[in-house]
DNA sequence: GATATCGGTTCATTATTTGAACCCTTATTT
DNA sequence: AAATAAGGGTTCAAATAATGAACCGATATC
């Protein structure tokens, strides 16, 4: 790995649940030496995307990683566009709702709102989804580049729970039900006693640049409540869609 | 400079107004040689904060930076704390309101709201404040901790305007009025014709983090204007203030 | 008071980065 | 239609930057 990777994955290592982290932790988790990670963090420290804190000299991500998000965002909406309807549609639901973008060979977690009760489903912001085994993967995969959906089908499948789908013909099948239908559907693919209904925000070109879900304990989801709820987040990725790309329907006409 | 500061600042090179850059035009305004560019570029496509176009070929920031800076986010909720009150502030002012947050060494723009009107102040996501000759870098300065006050004094200081203040004394002075009236006034010192006002946002340590501020053509702004605008920035930076460090005004003491 | 952990530093060794020259393709010009 | 220029991308010997074991001082633990 080059220097800029090791740098990057150290700034991977910081998450919600853990988002300050000192030398020696890092040193740690990353595998590199003291003296490396340290020089690393001096260097991402220089630029803002890491901060120390001057008490417990502990570190965490900086400004800079938001100026650049920011300028991201600026081209490409795709937060403040998706975030009202993932707002409505977890007040309409009362389950947790998450948006996902696809970044690396994944789906990662952007934003999510969670309902105000104590039995939930949980959904970290920087999450990974991996795309055989979640709705939202399924969502994407239904609408992605065939060499996009092969390299999943052709690389390991973990299996996360007794549920998980991991047979490529099992998964294809899937992939083309959620096309027909219009969302896909996870039942405890991911973890157990958790169902999950997803679909595909698309760009101009008619592919899947992200999904939205409803993620729900299954004890209290019936078959009707999942219906509803496919309806509604394929509803709200569509308008999605359509204000990401000015409104017009018609390019979201799959092309190629 | 290390290879990961250079990466980085190829980063820096995507604006709000040029979000799309060819590997040429990169190259050429990093000052790194072609490969050398690429190699970076190819690093940070490889952990998503680079994304290429499948058509153009041309680069843009990509959906890794906007995951690390919602985890950042999500520890230090920053933009979900004062963007709503950036909105009320430039509803009732009908004036250019931007948020800053303190970065490297400077005031980084990380949120704007623009009035619906033609003649207006813009300004840009991701745009840098000069510390001495800005409402928001004077109105930081005046929470800052001291050695940030000397570094900036006895940095070179740019007069960007005939009006710019570049006198260490001068500078002094309109730090000491600001924090004795509690927001700043920065009449066209960085821009001919804009006045703007400024009042620090502060952490529980009682330092400044960032800066809130409403920017307006000078033309149609009066003292009365100043003086409420000025009222207005400063209740609204306590109240971004006290919601940051959980309500507690009391933290909100200077110490040392 | 001995031991362990942490943040941070040093410097000879090692591995990575570098860039001039190159290829290929796509306009633009003559 | 040939020639020229500019863009994206690649190669490999030479130059430079990254590495890590050992070390320091401070703090916390036993």
């Amino acid at each position: 790995m080059g220097t800029v990777g090791k740098a990057i994955s150290l700034l991977e290592l910081f998450t919600v649940d853990e988002p300050e982290l000192g030398l020696s932790e890092l040193a740690r988790r990353s595998g590199f030496d003291k003296a490396t990670t340290r020089r690393l963090l001096m260097s991402l420290t220089g630029h803002g995307f890491v901060e120390q804190d001057a008490g417990t000299r502990h570190y965490r991500l900086g400004a800079g990683l938001s100026r650049l998000a920011r300028i991201r965002e600026a081209r490409f909406p795709f937060l403040q566009t998706a975030v009202p309807l993932v707002r409505d549609l977890a007040s309409s639901t009362a389950e947790t709702v998450h948006l996902s973008e696809f970044g690396v060979e994944t789906l990662v977690t952007v934003h999510v709102e969670h309902p105000a009760r104590s039995n939930r489903v949980n959904v970290d912001i920087g999450q990974l989804l991996p795309l055989h085994s979640t709705a939202s993967g399924i969502a994407y995969l239904a609408f992605a580049r065939a060499e996009t959906v092969r390299a999943c089908l052709t690389g390991s499948l973990n299996a996360f729970t007794a549920h998980t789908l991991i047979e490529p013909a099992a998964i294809s099948r899937s992939i083309g039900e959620t096309r027909d239908r219009g969302y896909s559907i996870c039942d405890q693919g991911f973890e157990e006693g958790v169902i999950s209904v997803a679909a595909a925000i698309r760009a101009a070109d008619g592919f899947a640049l992200g999904t939205i879900a409803v993620a729900a304990p299954k004890a209290r989801t019936n078959a009707a409540d999942i219906a509803e709820r496919g309806l509604a987040v394929m509803t709200a990725a569509r308008e999605i869609s359509m204000r990401l790309n000015g409104e017009n329907l018609q390019t979201l006409r799959r092309q190629a």
